[in-house]
DNA sequence: CGAATAGTTGAGCCTGGTCAACAAGAGTGG
DNA sequence: CCACTCTTGTTGACCAGGCTCAACTATTCG
């Protein structure tokens, strides 16, 4: 079995390439032609599988690369002394992580699995040396970034002006939509984080996520079955949530 | 007094270079040499002035430059369909605006001047082009906007986990910082933002923000009278508000 | 100087947090 | 495959932090 080495590093590597994953035009590669997302493939480190609970960085580590999720999804949680946290995002295939860490070459949250993960390693400083060669990747970078402040920005606003009812409801939306992006049902999915997590992300407590959850069901908005979510009128949920997380990404 | 032109527009470009401003430590300049600063200045456009309560760019604007703040400062805020306000940032002198703009080529917010002040403009597409060729320029609008997702971040939890109290402690030291930062005396400053902007930005209600001014100044923590803010025992406040808003800045 | 805006303080209420008990899944080993 | 345990989720009772409404005071601005 160990006679064709080459072959099988050669069928790994088409496997984890940029230029045949399905995710492309969600992620780094897109508006790259052809030789442009070669050229960033050469410099992709190939792919890592973290198991639930694994954690990618932690808050502190120094910056190496940055990652792309390819499957899976994680959280990034920042953390207070007395050990409240805060989950500053989940993330879905083809999102983007560590870039909050290029001001201090420090990662400012730690990362960790929900679910098995893959990911696809991308060494910072190479990637910003391609970046000065290839204007499609410096643009997209900066957009990708840009893209990153204005849901943070939005998530301010659902943080610091939203009921607790408008932001499970909000949220709920946001994981439909990028569901949906990502070519699944957008209707029907299973949250990969617990009430605690969603807790820490709306910034309530988890049992009063729960009883919302319950509420949202009650009032016919939706169908909950454990992580089970199923979307049954949107427009309701809409009119609760502003919409979800505005999310005018990377293909508009 | 109109028969020295040239005289007069070399003059205000002196006095409007990135090259003798001194905020270029602060801002996009950081990092680069003489030459480079010189690109730079070229691009950008002459000074602007606004005054209290002029908006910079609305909300739904297409993106046409970067603002970089001289002189005064500014808020940015999200609106929802309700009319409910977000503050998403206030902005000091050497802070850079409208990055949140990349992504979609449109801002997500409304920036207005808090009292008069001084901007310079850049005009976007010139200086992503300019950064193709100058890395150091590419690394620092990279560091920049990814300062800005860290602070955001920072935010996120200081919204979803702190208490009141302790968001209003944040919030000044988080001034107090960045006022040292700017050469100015960080134990005593005056808000430029009314108490309602504070609660927009906190994420509570006007009064609250009152009340805890008036709370924090009883515990001896500061002093107030109207604008005006003394930090009378920065480490209860920081016991408090957990350091202000971490901000291993550009000059980390 | 008067009007309008901004800030302070009080009273009462309500949303969402805390504490607690229980139920339902998920993982493990016999 | 089932029993046991541990984790996760649900629901209830009660409490309190912060919001709303309101009256009053202090500034700012024309």
């Amino acid at each position: 079995m160990a006679d064709t080495p080459a072959t099988v590093i050669s069928i790994a590597s088409i496997k984890a390439a940029c230029r045949s994953c399905t995710l492309k035009e969600l992620c780094l590669p897109l508006g790259l032609d052809e030789a442009d997302i070669n050229a960033l493939d050469r410099l992709i480190r190939r792919r890592q599988t973290l198991k639930k609970g694994q954690t990618l960085y932690r808050l502190g580590d120094s910056l190496r690369a940055l990652y792309a999720i390819r499957q899976g999804s994680m959280k990034t949680t920042g953390l207070m002394e007395d050990g409240r946290v805060q989950v500053t995002g989940f993330h879905l295939p083809g999102e983007l992580l560590g870039i909050d860490a290029i001001n201090t070459d420090q990662h400012p949250c730690s990362a960790e699995a929900l679910e098995t993960t893959e990911i696809c390693e991308i060494p910072y400083h190479a990637l910003e040396d391609l970046a000065l060669k290839v204007p499609g990747l410096q643009h997209q970078l900066l957009r990708i970034m840009s893209r990153e402040i204005a849901r943070d920005q939005q998530m301010l606003m659902t943080l610091g002006r939203m009921a607790a009812e408008e932001r499970v409801a909000s949220c709920l939306l946001s994981f439909s939509q990028r569901h949906a992006r990502l070519g699944r049902d957008g209707a029907h999915f299973k949250l990969s984080m617990s009430r605690q997590d969603l807790g820490d992300y709306l910034g309530l407590a988890l049992e009063t996520v729960s009883r919302l959850l319950s509420r949202l069901q009650e009032e016919g908005l939706i169908e909950v079955s454990g992580r089970h979510i199923t979307i049954r009128n949107v427009h309701a949920l809409k009119s609760l949530g502003g919409g979800g997380e505005m999310d005018r990404s990377a293909s508009g």
